[in-house]
DNA sequence: GGCTCAGATGTGATCGATCACATGAGCGAT
DNA sequence: ATCGCTCATGTGATCGATCACATCTGAGCC
């Protein structure tokens, strides 16, 4: 650390404003205003900074700036159980999404059931004094678990209502649900059965109350339900139960337990979609390649990952939430013996 | 900021260390130690400083905390197509390891095929410093970005061999393709086909290289190889091909792939093992629903993404790779005409 | 010409922790 | 009793940025 340095050890700390600032001739806090562009600088004093920013391979040190500004330019993510699809591509949306504005992105995975667990990963990131917070995977713990620590930081779920009264949210759970029951409702299913996720999860708690309203909205008696855990195992034990009790069509949580549903009905000899139709939802990527190709729901994740961040970073452009899709394919067919009363409707196509 | 503040306005600022040593009677420095459990310190003094920790309910501040000790405590992970099973679980696993050192983790998502995304996400994980990279999804051309950006920031892969000249690497993927190539071989087949992985990802390279050194091993000539880009749909693709050249059996470089495969097996009509068998690689959750029951090869993404944390962190014992583990499902059974030489193996169970 | 005022830039304090060094207390050896 | 040493704690500087405020310059106006 003496002055005459070892020119055989090349690595100087890094750069500073003040480095920068002496390179260009100008002062520290110009070249701070070139880091920020304020809007009173002389395009000549720019330039002559980003030269010397150029020169000096200057990069900004993100501690100090979130250390003098208070504000830390970073999102964390709650998630919970995130090997499974569409957590993890919400991770990757919402990451995008942040790093375009310029904000960085931390997770921290909790394991959703256990209270300690959350506690540790939601104040970790208010440790790290995360400016707002994404919540990926809504279980009811968690979001109590939120609001209980009540650290000052807004969050927002993505499948969810946050805790804005507005109650805006960028996915629809309710319609894509509605929009799978409809279809079965169309083919003529009139015993239709539900899989839904675990009771504590939002996303779960919404699927079920869409496909609740749909039938109701036709007249038609409440459904069978029974809860899985999210696996393609659960699927087929709940499928298992369902065709117990007669039902001629089975819309599942999501994807992975459709899967299995398909899987339960093989094993009891039957044949989807002839003797049973299937809906999944989320449309994971190999849902296409699933035997029969699935018919499911889409969701346009990347696209809620975005919303989630503009809205969570207060930009006003808050549009109502992505519409779900649905993606017919080949587990869903007419019912074998159709309901005597309604029979015009026809197979779907694809 | 005058003396008298509004007593309406009930949000101060959070408390720092000076805060904590005031109402604990004892210098900043005393709290920093406690913060850092420094060994010289008096149990009665520590405990009077965690109470008043408590009572103000002081959350380190961790910017100041990276800008004075100029250690970020932060490990990025460098991802690319993170809705897929492998990479998510990996950075799950990677946040699990790091968190319980006190680290947090970042991710950047990069577009692998874009040398300018690689830049973009490898500056922003160099401009929050952080003090480690972990790729998740090590393409060739994002580890050839990270040799010649030549931040100062060590890295490490999950699958392939890192910059790390000892060449200790996590997971062992020639293994994996070995032990299923070697399943495939014992149960009898000889023209054995490939759907390997994009040619620029590590992981894809070394597992067909484990499966030519297998059959070589075995003295059997070079096994017919084609590309595929990890989805369903290619594996789909690649598999009518491979079936077009007459093999008896395939090893697919993921699940997906496999799935496609089994699917493009129906298509032919051919049955699944009896007239084809199929391995897969990494076992998804899903994979014991896929009909037939996938065979397939197992690894400890969890243990890995715990070892990779700590090698990053320079943690000493670096214990060998993990073994990946052959599951034997339904896919695979012995060949319709088995190579008359060598019938001996019989089928495996479950 | 002198005044005002906004634009462009500079100066020193500040954020909240750690670091480097100083100091006081306690205790055994000489 | 004094030296020397370790344990326990305190004091002030420091990290690299922004913030608040001061200063300078030149254009426009009367």
């Amino acid at each position: 650390m003496t002055a005459p340095s070892n020119r055989e050890e090349p690595k100087r700390r890094a750069a500073s404003v003040v480095d920068v600032a002496r390179v260009a001739g100008v002062s520290h806090q110009t070249v701070s205003r070139v880091l920020n562009d304020h809007p009173s600088l002389r395009e000549a004093t720019r330039q002559k900074v980003l030269a010397a920013m150029r020169e000096l391979d200057y990069r900004p040190n993100a501690a100090a700036r979130a250390l003098s500004s208070s504000r830390s330019r970073m999102i964390g993510i709650l998630s919970t159980s995130s090997g499974e699809y569409g957590p993890a591509s919400s991770v990757a949306a919402v990451e995008a999404a942040a790093r375009a504005r310029g904000y960085s992105v931390t997770i921290a995975n909790a394991d959703g059931l256990d209270p300690r667990s959350i506690d540790e990963a939601v104040n970790h990131l208010a440790n790290l004094s995360a400016e707002g917070l994404v919540v990926v995977a809504p279980q009811i713990q968690v979001l109590l678990a939120l609001s209980k620590l009540s650290i000052g930081i807004p969050f927002i779920t993505l499948q969810a209502a946050s805790a804005d009264p507005t109650g805006e949210r960028p996915l629809d759970q309710v319609v894509g649900a509605r929009l799978a029951t409809a279809h079965l409702i169309a083919l003529g299913h009139r015993r239709i059965g539900h899989i839904a996720g675990p009771s504590e999860w939002l996303d779960a708690a919404q699927r079920q109350s869409g496909f609740q309203a749909e039938l109701t909205a036709h007249g038609l008696p409440d459904g069978l339900i029974v809860t899985g855990d999210w696996s393609a195992a659960s699927g087929y034990d709940c499928a298992k139960e369902l065709l117990a009790g007669g039902v001629t069509a089975i819309f599942a949580g999501n994807d992975q337990m459709a899967l299995g549903a398909l899987s339960a009905a093989m094993a009891s000899g039957l044949d989807v979609p002839l003797d049973l139709s299937i809906v999944g939802f989320d449309d994971v990527p190999e849902a296409a390649f699933y035997r029969p190709a699935l018919t499911t729901v889409r969701q346009d994740l990347a696209e809620a990952g975005r919303r989630a961040v503009a809205q969570l970073l207060g930009e006003s452009d808050v549009a109502p939430s992505v519409r779900p899709q649905l993606i017919v394919r080949a587990s869903t067919a007419v019912p074998h013996n159709p309901a005597p009363d309604d029979a015009s409707e026809t197979s779907a196509g694809k």
